[in-house]
DNA sequence: GCCCTTACGTGACAAATATCACTGACGGGC
DNA sequence: GCCCGTCAGTGATATTTGTCACGTAAGGGC
């Protein structure tokens, strides 16, 4: 692709992902901004890393997770088009590392926007520095969400809330996952899901099926 | 105290903790700001409540506690002299909800700003976006150590963690609270909370006494 | 069709934590 | 100095979750 229909490609993503920008933010972004693409499992992030840009998702969707010091993960929450990274903004902003890992679910795309352009784009356009305030609040609430069900719930609760999650992000009621995914995602075992699963089937909220879970109700 | 006391007071305090603001910013917020004590204990925010303000804390000590619909609490973190919540910012921003509550630990003092400000300070201000941002970044990491203890850590190792905390918060190798407290702040039980204290004695961690719990190394 | 990998089911057991019931112990107010 | 409320210590037991050790089943490649 050249540059200029990558330009061309970046305005259009934006257009239809971050409507909300204004027509000379888009143009600055399409300007200096360029398109990545992430397989499906690709690491986005690795805990360590330095950033050298904000990624706007645009196409496909990201995990996060965040990194204990002997390699657990555990799953805090998902992106998909019209979201931003706000880990990438704030880390790009102090030019900190990360104890985040970041994985794409499915084949991804992402402007990547440079952070040396930050401070401009923070006093120059206000519908970026509205994007990057809204960003940081939504993940917030997110993070105090996670923190509730760890915090408040069991973990059958916190299953079904998962699985609420995913139905809703997928806007599917068949889920694709594996047990074992989920528990790690949980950072539980896979025989407590199976488990909490068959009987949640029992209560006949789902069907399970090899590598499907079907929601019910 | 009058307008012209409260705004010199109010220009002190920014001079002392906040002293990143640039000049200018200072002397606004000094004119539109209000100055505000909270006794002991009393709740600064309760969930559900709507922000007309942001608070920069002067004096004394908050407690952000996150509450789940059957009123139980779960301590957060802590904010001391030249912090802000940003969750009144973010709230404040958004005129949204929270689901926190906030209670001083000793009598505080602080400047709220009024949200009406916000947008003007931001655009107007360079060194209140730094501080804006700078701010939400380190609540974010500060949240994210939160997740890190219940997600991945031991009811004991959370208990130092918490004690460790306290200390450097306090300035003070002598922390005075009851079992009960720490309990609570932890969403654990008191006899929990005892023994593993005990156990820590033994250890020769530190020394129990009615009321204060002193850290030896 | 057979093999083999991966996913799932399940019982038995271990560990951590919560809960209950009670006791003692300290310290402020009278 | 006594009383009483609060705080702390402790054993017994329940519950939840994690771990181990299997067995079984489904589906893909040959």
């Amino acid at each position: 692709m050249n540059l200029q229909t990558e330009q061309a490609a970046i305005s259009q993503f934006l257009q239809t992902h971050f409507s909300q920008f204004d027509p000379e933010l888009a143009k600055k972004l399409a300007q200096h901004s360029i398109l990545r693409e992430f397989e499906s499992d690709e690491q986005l992030m690795r805990p360590g890393q330095y950033f050298k840009s904000t990624m706007l998702i645009v196409e496909g969707g990201v995990k996060l997770y965040r990194e204990d010091h002997d390699g657990n993960e555990f799953f805090i929450y998902q992106l998909g088009p019209g979201n931003a990274c706000a880990l990438s903004m704030i880390c790009a902003t102090k030019k900190e590392q990360s104890q985040i890992s970041a994985r794409a679910v499915e084949p991804t795309r992402a402007i990547l926007v440079p952070i040396a352009l930050m401070d401009e784009l923070m006093t120059g356009y206000k519908s970026w520095y509205y994007f990057v305030l809204e960003t940081y609040r939504s993940r917030f609430e997110e993070l105090l969400l996670v923190v509730d069900s760890i915090a408040f719930r069991s973990m059958d609760e916190r299953l079904e809330f998962y699985l609420k999650n995913q139905q809703k992000l997928l806007n599917n009621d068949e889920i694709a996952i594996t047990h074992q995914q989920i528990a790690t995602d949980l950072n539980s075992s896979r025989e407590v899901v199976s488990r909490l699963l068959k009987k949640m089937e029992q209560r006949g909220m789902l069907r399970l099926g090899r590598n499907t879970i079907k929601i019910i109700k």
